[in-house]
DNA sequence: CCCGGAATTGACGGGCCTGTTAAATTCCCC
DNA sequence: GGGGAATTTAACAGGCCCGTCAATTCCGGG
């Protein structure tokens, strides 16, 4: 089977001028793009200017803007799952495994600003293209799954309290590690605050974990 | 000056056909085409058409499609400041009055949709019309205060830590508050989560108080 | 009664954007 | 070396959208 992929994909490599090189710089060219201009802002021209190609060669390729578009989706948030995957956290106390998580999630948002954008234009269209397409609906995030373990491993310490769903904590860690993205130029604005400055971020991550670990103790250990 | 002031006014409200009744108008239906589509996926024939009035007019009164934008940011902003302005925290115990500043500031971003959305997208605009209006610039936010006080009051009683900037808790409230409103397509269809549920959202607005009050009351009352 | 100015309209011009299609180029395989 | 498929290009058509401008309606005051 190897041997059978191996001499297909040698087949489909040195034939043509540069169909999958294309493609991939096309991708690219489409992720920053969508995040920097948003679905409608984007345009297709500006993706075949930043390639060097031309606008028929991308609908060549993914058939027309929409599917260019869900091809973005499906990528960042394929490269986010696979990072989450990368997290291990099974040798650490639960406390530690939690402040790891979030960083990990703070930091990721912080140095891929152009996934978070994407993810906030897909909200404010109203998820309208993720719906209509399957992959994206059954997309998992391994995050949650770690969490549990991690939550579940505090709570039977004695660490953690007894109420708490995986899924919002995960949810308040995103929040406040999505804000300082999505919402540094109006905040920074009103509020004189930069929010883009190194020594800031690393202090405010270390609010989220802050809160979120002295609500994880909170009442711990009482009788269940 | 109020006999001027009035007389003024009079004069221009018997006279014409309905100016300033168009004009409002006009604005409103100008907060739920931008709060809908964005800046650019906003359409000024589609206002128009929610009006009854041409494109033309909607130049005549306001200038151009951002002059209009800018007056719906002006507006909505001038409304959450009021808004604000109304909360009286004053005969409240600190903890009692943090609880209520989170409900408000939850409810409120509930409540006006239109709100979140026209802030989260006017930052994926990177701020631009934002930067370039004085007016929206120097825009206070009454919230900001308002929470310094009851801080204040919480730490001289003991009742909270020592090391807290006002803006840091508000962003945290903020950020809660805003995610589920903001990211409940994407973080819903991924998740499995209806976020518009009203059971869901009281449920999580009291984790929000609750958040933010064990962080507050965390090593409060140790040696300064 | 008529006039002057505010309010409102219809139409034009220019720009940008997307998807398609037919033609041309390139490269592989026989 | 030639057939043929894969790739790439150039140009076209259609649509939407914005700002402007001259022309028209309307109202109130003299």
């Amino acid at each position: 089977m190897t041997l059978q992929v191996t001499s297909a994909r040698a087949a489909a490599m040195r034939k043509p001028k540069a169909p999958e090189a294309n493609r991939a710089r096309i991708l690219a060219a489409a992720i920053a793009e969508f995040a920097s201009r948003g679905y409608k802002g984007a345009s297709m021209d500006a993706i075949a200017a930043r390639t060097h190609t031309t606008r028929a060669l991308i609908n060549y390729y993914f058939g027309s803007k929409e599917r260019l578009y869900l091809a973005v989706l499906e990528r960042v948030y394929a490269e986010i799952r696979d990072a989450e995957r990368g997290l291990e956290l099974d040798h650490l106390p639960p406390a530690a495994a939690i402040r790891r998580i979030v960083d990990f999630t703070y930091d990721y948002y912080v140095g891929h600003e152009d996934f978070v954008r994407l993810v906030v234009a897909e909200n404010q269209a109203r998820g309208r293209h993720m719906k209509r397409f399957p992959s994206l609906r059954t997309l998992n995030r391994p995050i949650v799954d770690l969490l549990g373990r991690v939550i579940a491993r505090g709570q039977a310490d004695g660490d953690f309290r007894r109420d708490v769903d995986p899924i919002d904590v995960h949810m308040a860690i995103a929040a406040l590690g999505m804000f300082n993205v999505t919402n540094q130029y109006t905040f920074g604005t009103l509020f004189q605050r930069e929010m883009g400055g190194k020594g800031n971020v690393a202090r405010r991550r270390q609010m989220v974990s802050d809160l979120v670990l002295t609500w994880l103790a909170e009442s711990a250990g009482q009788p269940r």
